[in-house]
DNA sequence: GAGTGGTCTAGACCACCGA
DNA sequence: CGGTGGTCTAGACCACTCT
């Protein structure tokens, strides 16, 4: 009864990882390599890989195999420090791309949460945040155009954060956060260069300037062994 | 090439659920009968089940069948509700039942954590609990026994919070969240009537009193698909 | 072109569930 | 008991990546 055979070949693969002859973004032996050498066939050595997928412990490169997955960021949703801060205290190295940047109007779930009317300037910018180059998050962020006009002429794998300070004198003081595990869609995967389907988390952001306006709207999808969040709270009951 | 067959099947049950064909905590068709209805394989039936329960739409409960996923709680971690008054004000009702409660030595990570020296007296408390008769998380409470005396006679099924306070005049002031997606061991699985291996919330916390000293370390587990993570912060930037 | 994962077939036996 | 999912076999073809 009790071992399925994918759990051996679990157990197998995490002793190797934690043995350290595997290590961060290595990659394993192929599904073809794993079921000969447990004698199994190749949807129980896939089952397995799944398995730790669904752990976070590994993850797979489009057609190109199975790897270990390097250690979680630590990301604190309630610090003022930027992505490149965040990384840097813990001495990592991130890289944003830019994806795409337009001057559009807004949809009405988007125009809704930003308190805006529905077909409102908005811009749209899409980026790539990616660590030791491996892609970790794609964000879409709807900026009210009105409050930032111009906004386009600017380098978006810079802070977003510091050009709303420097050139518009715009601070954010207040936060909506909302998040929760989902999957990726066909798209997103595409462009974490991970598998459609694969689990996420999805971080939305709603940043509000002093004067109470949604400056910004940002929807977030994070490989979901990518990160963990840590935070401390004051008054906390329950 | 476009569409995987198991895509057409995630499809035609999306639709049905958002079509209220299929509400709430229905049963879906079985996998053999998927597969027979799609002309497909049992595997490729189960696949597209999969990839819905990746996405928090569908759940299983072993060996039964597989049903729709309710409206996810919403969970403020910086809201001083209990978790009962969090249920009340989404017009939901909840149940905690203890699974087991003993005085015990403290484990080295746990000491480390709690600030304690390893094998202090701690008390573990284990409980379920459930909304409308679907459990949604496990916890297991390490409690400072110095700081507690007895309270192994109080009623595990009322909120700790208010046990702290009305018999031990312990309020916490200060709360260290830690959280990530991964996903359930066998143990826990069972005890959330979930398979093995299903995604899961894996969130830490550690509670402070107002003199300082960790009153209590909470490692909850929670089904993916049961909860959405919501706050608001101030002074948040990035 | 060789190797990889992505998808798929058509079966099988088992353990557990509910009636 | 029959029905369900849980696990498994031994193949197959495809699309993609790497070299």
């Amino acid at each position: 009864m009790s071992l399925p055979q994918y759990k051996t070949i679990v157990d197998h693969l995490k002793n190797q990882i934690s043995a350290g002859k595997l290590s961060t973004q290595d990659k394993l032996p192929s599904e073809r390599q794993l079921s000969d050498q447990f004698n199994a066939s190749r949807i129980t050595a896939r089952e397995a890989l799944l398995q730790l997928e669904r752990e976070g412990v590994i993850y797979r490169l489009n057609r190109r195999g199975w790897f270990v997955s390097p250690t979680r960021l630590i990301y604190d949703p309630t610090s003022p420090a930027t992505f490149n801060q965040m990384l840097a205290s813990q001495n990592r190295i991130g890289e944003t791309t830019p994806i795409s940047y337009e001057l559009t109007e807004a949809p009405k779930a988007i125009a809704t949460v930003m308190d805006l009317s529905e077909g409102s300037p908005v811009y749209l910018i899409k980026r790539l945040r990616s660590v030791e180059q491996r892609p970790i998050l794609i964000e879409q962020i709807y900026v009210d155009a009105n409050l930032c006009p111009g906004l386009l002429k600017h380098d978006f794998s810079q802070s977003l954060t510091e050009i709303f300070s420097i050139h518009y004198q715009k601070e954010v003081t207040q936060t909506g956060v909302n998040m929760y595990a989902t999957s990726l869609d066909e798209q997103t995967a595409q462009e974490l260069q991970v598998s459609a389907g694969s689990p996420c988390l999805e971080i939305k952001r709603c940043r509000f300037t002093d004067e109470g306006r949604v400056l910004e709207y940002d929807i977030e999808y994070w490989r979901h062994d990518a990160v963990e969040l840590r935070m401390s709270l004051g008054h906390g009951q329950n």
